[in-house]
DNA sequence: GTCTATATTACGATAGAC
DNA sequence: GTCTATCGTAATATAGAC
């Protein structure tokens, strides 16, 4: 169709190998000698597809947001039962992070320095009042555990759903473990991991 | 006793210091520069102090791992059935979080670009692996669910605890508060988010 | 589209005075 | 114990040739 050989980059092409870099070595950690080194360009090529560094960071993160935004938007995500509603999302909450895993990576570990930076924390903290709206509609349906406090179960859901970057690496031909994956996050967030009783 | 003056700075008081501000702008985008802002002092006193920046990194995350690796020596963690064993760790893995929260933070931040970072990460793999085995020792006494991967849960477990230096921030006083955070966190792990049936 | 060469600034660390 | 001044290096980014 458009270009079938990769022999010269496009800027998405230079972003994939620039996240790649930037998770293994952090944002901050990664210099754009590093990233010419890995793309196998000169320091100024690099220029000639991208403004700079901070661009390709903005580029990586808009587009790990586009994929968590979706979500909420999918049928889903508005449809039925609160309790349904949240197990939904964060199910595909979870394929998106596996789907765009080197991009949500880079944007749960974005710190707040530079402009770039506070606008995907702001974009995070927006994505995360959504859900919470969720879990607190469904502990208002009387589906959630009163003992525990809504917002502080928020938050560990979200903990255990994010901790996914730190360690799921895509397998080849993988689809049952990524089923199991996302089947045992749902289900360990909602049942707990102690045999039933 | 000792000191109760504060006009001068210690090792351990700068490291205080340090540590917040690699927390706030990550280890990679902390300069000298920044600590010494911080600090009130110029950057060569900080060379007076420490031998430099690594070795703040090295005092905090060892500050973290310690109290991470005592309470695997402790009586609760050795005694018991293991299902019980695993709530204690993880009950006291959530206080020690809780009370060395800036170093546990930074501990969990550590991406491997020097030798200190690696050696951190060595040791985080190691205490992993040992609260896995208690996991593992778990479900062969059949008290975990079997239609979940033990590997995963373990990885969802650390995920949902370590997440905790995402958004706990201690109050003054808040004794309940935080008391009902780690109660929160073990019931989550081991009974789920969903009401009982 | 890629290169070499370089401008300019920022960084970690040291020297030496007080 | 703290300071000012500075060294050497590495950083982001640009200029201009091919």
């Amino acid at each position: 169709m458009t270009t079938a050989k990769r022999d010269t980059y496009t800027p998405d092409t230079l972003l994939s190998v620039a996240v790649r870099v930037f998770n293994e070595r952090g944002y901050d950690g990664t210099s754009m000698e590093h990233l010419s080194k890995a793309a196998g360009i000169s320091k100024s090529s690099i220029y000639h597809h991208v403004a700079g560094k901070e661009e390709l960071l903005r580029r990586a993160v808009s587009r790990a947001l586009d994929g968590l935004f979706a979500v909420l938007d999918e049928p889903g995500a508005a449809r039925g039962r609160a309790i349904e509603r949240v197990e939904y999302v964060t199910r595909r909450t979870v394929e998106v992070l596996m789907d765009e895993l080197p991009y949500v990576t880079l944007l749960l570990r974005v710190r707040g320095n530079t402009q770039t930076e506070r606008w995907a924390l702001e974009r995070r903290r927006e994505f995360d009042h959504r859900v919470a709206d969720l879990l607190k509609a469904a502990a208002a349906d009387g589906d959630l555990r009163t003992d525990v406090d809504i917002r502080v179960a928020t938050r560990l859901l979200f903990g255990m759903v994010n901790s996914l970057v730190e360690w799921y690496r895509p397998q080849p031909g993988g689809d049952a473990e990524r089923r199991q994956v996302v089947d045992t996050v749902v289900h360990m967030a909602f049942d707990g991991l102690r045999t039933s009783h």
